[in-house]
DNA sequence: TTTAAAATATGATATTTGTCATAGTTTGAG
DNA sequence: CTCAAACTATGACAAATATCATATTTTAAA
């Protein structure tokens, strides 16, 4: 079994913060998983019973809308934690998370973190504030859903993933989202996503090889109203 | 000077996790200050340097997007904490909050609720529980905004404003709103919520008096698409 | 109370986005 | 490798929303 304390992903999150002795412990009643791309985490209404600590790997949190649409909420990457939220607040989880590509996740029970947060301030301080960053960027979702259109935020969806997640090596954006997924992203119909891409690919911002997708001029790209 | 430990308002927040001590020492370093209707409480981008406690009256939290238009992000209520995330996360603040009514507030230095933070893990723990509320909160607005028609939003502002404030004692809306306020909710031109507003008036969904607006077929305004 | 400024209202029109239909392309299971 | 299913693409049209112009009403300062 793999030891936490030498675990180079949990340098990103909240977990650098326990002691040695929590780390420990931590590690004897972890478990590790590989989930497939494609599949569910966990579901939007489920009780998710802990965190997972993500080693490798990227996935989707979305919510679905009264009118049947997924909405994506947002994309998680490798040394992010995942369900703080409801164990922190102790409610069933109000998002479902779906890997989008082979992931390699820790799950660490429940009431080893509260155990944690009750003990150390050190580790509840560094979640707080990785919840009010969470926080903070949610209120940009919110003003970018609100005030930009459609092009737009589709635009800032391929940068953010350039950004976020980077190329392989030949160019294109490592992370494949179906363009549903884009849809479900920015928030427009399926087929509004595919024009619009395609209208990029006219005006050379982008180019496709079947579902990748390479920035050709992210200067422009930028630039788009 | 009024004291903390006898204050109402604390039970509606996380200060109420704070010792009797703890609160004395509040008790004498915060300040009581009235704020006027239209003024502004503290700028995006400005260090607040405290937390505001809100005692009486109603405020905006806005954000200014890139195209000029003020997006309202949260009205803050009575008993609500103002500032937390920014003196969490000890960056200058991401919002703006403006008073939409006369306004009671205390204001705490932040050293003090940092020492807080540090010391009182229980504290700690109920500003985390309330953050992560707000994040979940946050995530349904974002649905909201992706996924609903203009129309739909405009509605659910005014059952949640109707639900969250309540009414005079002639029915309408005790919280008054500018038809811009209400477009900035939303999300839309001014003229757009204008003109929703006017149908719901002709549909005989709401009623108006001046800037006042009363609901007056709650059961149909739910079920606006 | 008066009156100018601000806010609300509404028409006409342009633009954006959604919906439905259908065709072409890619992908992955067997 | 094959082929059906899933995804991508695009046209035609409908609906929602934005923009600009202008009139009317309300508000608040003098």
């Amino acid at each position: 079994m793999s030891n936490c304390e030498q675990c180079i992903v949990r340098q990103f999150n909240s977990l650098k913060s326990l002691t040695k002795e929590e780390l420990i412990r931590i590690s004897g009643c972890k478990t590790s998983k590989t989930i497939k791309k494609g599949q569910l985490i966990f579901d939007e209404g489920e009780n998710v019973n802990g965190v997972y600590c993500i080693k490798d790997g990227v996935c989707k949190l979305t919510k679905l809308s009264a009118n049947g649409k997924d909405q994506i909420v947002k994309l998680v990457v490798k040394g992010d934690l995942l369900g703080q939220r409801s164990l922190v607040s102790d409610e069933v989880t109000n998002l479902s998370a779906t890997a989008l590509s082979e992931m390699q996740v820790c799950f660490i029970p429940k009431q080893e973190i509260m155990h944690d947060l009750h003990e150390n301030s050190d580790f509840t301080l560094d979640v707080l504030q990785h919840m009010a960053k969470d926080l903070r960027k949610a209120d940009n979702v919110i003003v970018n859903m609100a005030q930009k259109s459609v092009r737009q935020r589709l635009a800032e969806a391929l940068i953010y993933i350039y950004n976020t997640f980077g190329t392989t090596e030949d160019d294109m954006l490592s992370v494949i989202l179906s363009r549903e997924d884009y849809a479900n992203i920015v928030g427009t119909a399926t087929e509004s996503a595919i024009r619009i891409l395609s209208q990029f690919k006219k005006d050379g911002l982008i180019s496709t090889k079947g579902k990748q997708i390479k920035i050709e001029d992210l200067v422009t790209l930028k630039r788009v109203e």
